[in-house]
DNA sequence: TCTTGCACCCGTAGCCGCTACGGGTTGCAG
DNA sequence: CTGCAACCCGTAGCGGCTACGGGTGCAAGA
């Protein structure tokens, strides 16, 4: 097998090369050890992490958060209940935008639906967002 | 009636001062009159259009849609399609994050659930985060 | 009248989470 | 051995603000 090259982690975790040069910078990613010239060279160990990163930022976990994810999940897996607090808090959070959004998505779809497309005076998308418009 | 500076603009229309600033640095807002010594003189006009432009940020239309939809409102108000247009496709772009989220919703409320907060091994919400996880 | 203290002025840097760019080296296949 | 991809690094840019710092203007109280 060839070595793992900076190109293939990122490959194999599905992540952008740049990101991974990224995530090591701001010490989310351990720094691999170095080829004698210089280039990184990973372990499957990396392929772990970067994966588990991929995916909590996928479910929308912040960087900080998933510093914490990672404090907790690896030394002696201590505490789940802080694991779950963590999530419990994200989920509080997607909760939140889910009930703004589909607020707007009520907003939206109920003044689309109203216009005409006619190049008529009023305006039920432009009336929307004028001054004394709906309340929230 | 006090003259209206900037300070008052933005509380006028609930917005930050800062980004009252910004606003006319990115030309969204037009630049307002001045005084002798160069402080902001707004008139009613500028509150219109610093209201309209933070409920459509609240929407969440992005500065450039933004800049679109005004262009489109003020001249002769020619097309209501196009304005249309711009809230079709903020509302498609909605209806996706929404969908998203409702995703998210469920993967992380069924997770938590099925975590007890004993520091027992297996840890669901870790495992979810772990590589071979759930597929989408 | 003077002084206090807030509101304003401006330019610039920071926030998050990347992404892109530029200019240089290394590795590998033909 | 040549050519080009893949790597190296540092830095700047994205959106949409927000904050900071250092300076001026203005209005009201003592």
């Amino acid at each position: 097998m060839r070595p793992l090259t900076i190109g293939r982690l990122a490959a194999a975790a599905g992540v952008n090369l740049e990101t991974v040069r990224y995530y090591e910078r701001i010490d989310l990613m351990l720094p691999p050890a170095r080829t004698a010239s210089g280039h990184r060279a990973y372990d499957a160990a990396h392929i772990r992490r970067l994966a588990f990163i991929r995916r909590a930022r996928e479910l929308g976990f912040s960087i900080e958060e998933i510093r914490a994810l990672l404090a907790l999940a690896e030394p002696t897996r201590a505490s789940c209940a802080e694991v779950r607090e963590i999530a419990r808090v994200h989920l509080d959070d997607v909760r939140t935008k889910l009930a703004d959004l589909t607020k707007l998505e009520h907003i939206l779809g109920e003044t689309i639906g109203r216009c005409s497309g006619d190049p008529a005076p009023p305006c039920p998308v432009l009336d929307m967002l004028d001054v004394g418009a709906k309340p929230d």
